[in-house]
DNA sequence: GACGATTTAGGACAATCGTCCTAGCGTTGA
DNA sequence: TCAACGCTAGGACGATTGTCCTAAATCGTC
């Protein structure tokens, strides 16, 4: 097999592990277990764990981009896009409520291990607000208010996220998702 | 040293420690360490750091009860106390910018290690969301629409926590706090 | 002051962690 | 065909983990 083709899959795995059960308890037999290789293999591609977790927040820094990105030539309106936003929220539901959500588990938990890379995965929850604030922005919002909302936004995501993850109540989600959609509508 | 009191000061350190740096990455020997006994000591006050655990998470219920108790016989009204609820973000400001929301984070990370005493932590979360219901019914609503309302409040403070500890924006977590007030002096 | 129970210290334990080394495999290019 | 290189498997390593055992120290009670 290739190694390059080796390495992407290890950073696959790697970043859905780290997302069900959380970077410092996910083990390089973990990793290799999913992934099919022995242990020793892992050292020819990354020099160490932390080098592993480098490329899985870049690789759902660009994923996120490239979601964004998507949404942006997709040629809706910066309101429909702002709701696209608030729909992860339903889209991802059940995974949500089992593992909460990607972005703000992991920023939590780098925090607690006081992680070097911890700035580099709050750069993840940075792209969302820098884009939702953009958003804001088209919709004629003066720059801080722009960002003022994006925050707000984001507050109100990361929240349901972590409730649901505690209560999982699917009828829940759906409703704070239907606030936020009113909120929105009755921004202008 | 009496041993109930030995047995305290562990549940004490391990609840700080918790805090500070999470549950499993917190070891015994950080622990006996803050506490200043042996490492082998421990088994004749705990039987497994689950256990440990559980004892932390009975702590927390405890003084969240002891705390809520007292804000309802200081004889405000139920707006002041959800008031003192909202507060609780900028009285634990700093501590919230470091490590999150205690209740919140450790939520969270039970949930992905898939532990058992996942809903034992919960019940910390549901605490808060049967008082909040309760000071919202006292306020006029409905049953249902006062779980709905303190079910929101909860979101709101569970995502300023994730969105302060990320960015770490002393002004940000006033001005949600300020909104927060807001929603809830034009909630009648 | 002596005795039994409680509490403690210290180390042994098997397992697992991240890391590193080495030998062999397969492919590629001269 | 052979040398060189990228890739892999497997195991050794020291450290650390949670757990457990044993013996000594401390305490309260007669």
């Amino acid at each position: 097999m290739s190694g390059t083709a080796t390495r992407g899959q290890i950073v696959e795995a790697a970043d859905e592990l780290f997302y069900r059960q959380g970077f410092e308890p996910t083990s390089f037999a973990d990793i290799a277990g999913a992934v099919g290789i022995s242990r020793g293999n892992f050292y020819h591609h990354f020099k160490s764990k932390d080098e592993i977790l480098d490329a899985v927040i870049d690789r759902r820094l660009q994923t996120t981009r490239a979601m964004l990105d998507r949404w942006e030539a997709e040629g809706r309106d910066p309101a429909a896009r702002i709701r696209g936003f608030v729909g992860l929220l339903l889209v991802n539901r059940a995974k949500i409520m089992r593992h909460g959500c990607p972005v703000g588990t992991l920023c939590n938990e780098l925090a607690k291990l006081d992680h070097r890379a911890r700035r580099h995965a709050n750069r993840i929850l940075a792209l969302f607000r820098d884009w939702l604030a953009g958003q804001f922005a088209q919709l004629g919002h003066a720059p801080d208010e722009a960002e003022a909302l994006a925050l707000h936004l984001l507050v109100r995501a990361q929240g349901v996220a972590t409730v649901a993850n505690a209560f999982r109540d699917k009828a829940f989600v759906a409703r704070e998702v239907g606030q936020m959609e009113a909120w929105l509508a009755g921004l202008r």
